[in-house]
DNA sequence: GTTTTTATACTGACCGGTCAGTTTAGAAGT
DNA sequence: ACTTCTAAACTGACCGGTCAGTATAAAAAC
């Protein structure tokens, strides 16, 4: 498990990811070619076809791997908290990890609401774990009335989920000059706000 | 100029920006084929030629006669209002707008944040347009003091434009049963308490 | 401990299909 | 008459995927 083989093998995987990622996030699937990640990735076109199947599931592989760090993240972050802590933490969780992996967050936004996809399947149940951790807070919050009562769990989770999404990104893409914090502290003003009972 | 000649050509080039909308906001630009667009559109596929230089250049125009329309739509919204009432009109206008032209709005989420592609400088100048009508109204409320000094205009401006295009794009995707109205309340009273001096 | 074998990881030229864009001769609309 | 569109064939670049062959590290055989 851990001889240099496969760990070898592990590595190349994990530039792979790193390369399509990258390629991916600026152009778009389609106009990313696996000779574009092959190249970045500084292997032949050929390892991109022994490590995954086709470029489509090199691209699920890669949607899985990277949103489910996102849940884990989301799981860890909302450990033992009450609810309304539990939500601030969710929102200061998700901006972490755009900051670390902010070209996957970019592929994200932009991949994430289409429709006639082969791997949107894919892409829409991942996106499910993730407000669904987003949705036991909420929901446990309206529950025991430190929410508003009229909050409507599942509106309420995908649009923090997704606000979350556009403010980063449009921060990193348009004014990547202004620190994070002021983002972060803007975000939770308005959910602290919006959260009011 | 409006005769029956360029009143047919006008026609055909609104078919092909039609079928271009909808087929890019389904698989987006590079995966949609011109082949696709003129079938959707029932013309030639020299006809595509004949109206537009290219691909790139058509989806340009298209670009252009969106977010042209979206701007209109803002300045019409906010004229003569003052500051609050205008921000809540241009929200109505957003999700006036993007109920109205499902398709482009997803185009535009999909499409937004892209770096490295051809159009990318269009589309960039394009928000700013329309951003701009937003910026103006936030700036003037901060300066009549109807709106919180803090606010920073340029993140405030480019977070409300974003915000209202995803979490109506993921209404629309995700919970199209739900009717808009809901949405619309929900992000009023978001802006509502948010704008709270 | 040196040689031989095997399994695994990688290479890059190549193939078949796809797609943007062109061309052409003509039909239809105004 | 003039503009707009059609239909269909064609070109050439590009791209996803394949495959015969190479490299390398560990294991087996000696």
């Amino acid at each position: 498990m851990t001889d240099g083989r496969s760990r070898r093998r592990e590595d190349t995987r994990q530039r792979l990811f790193v390369a399509a990622v990258e390629l991916i996030a600026e152009q778009g699937f389609s106009a990313t070619t696996v000779d574009d990640i092959a190249a970045r990735a500084g292997v032949a076109k050929g390892t991109v076809y022994y490590n995954f199947e086709s470029k489509t599931v090199l691209f699920e592989e890669l949607l899985r791997h990277g949103i489910g760090l996102l849940t884990a993240d989301f799981r860890a972050a909302v450990d033992g908290l009450p609810p309304r802590e539990a939500l601030a933490a969710l929102v200061r969780a998700e901006l972490e990890y755009i900051r670390r992996y902010r070209a996957f967050a970019q592929l994200l936004l932009s991949e994430m609401w289409r429709t006639n996809r082969e791997w949107q399947q894919t892409l829409r149940l991942l996106r499910g774990e993730a407000i669904e951790v987003i949705a036991e807070t909420v929901r446990s919050g309206v529950a025991s009335g430190d929410l508003p009562a009229d909050l409507d769990v599942r509106t309420a989770s995908s649009a923090l989920f997704g606000v979350g999404l556009v403010v980063a990104v449009d921060w990193l893409v348009f004014q990547p000059d202004r620190p994070i914090e002021d983002v972060q502290e803007a975000l939770l003003g308005i959910v602290r706000r919006v959260a009011q009972t």
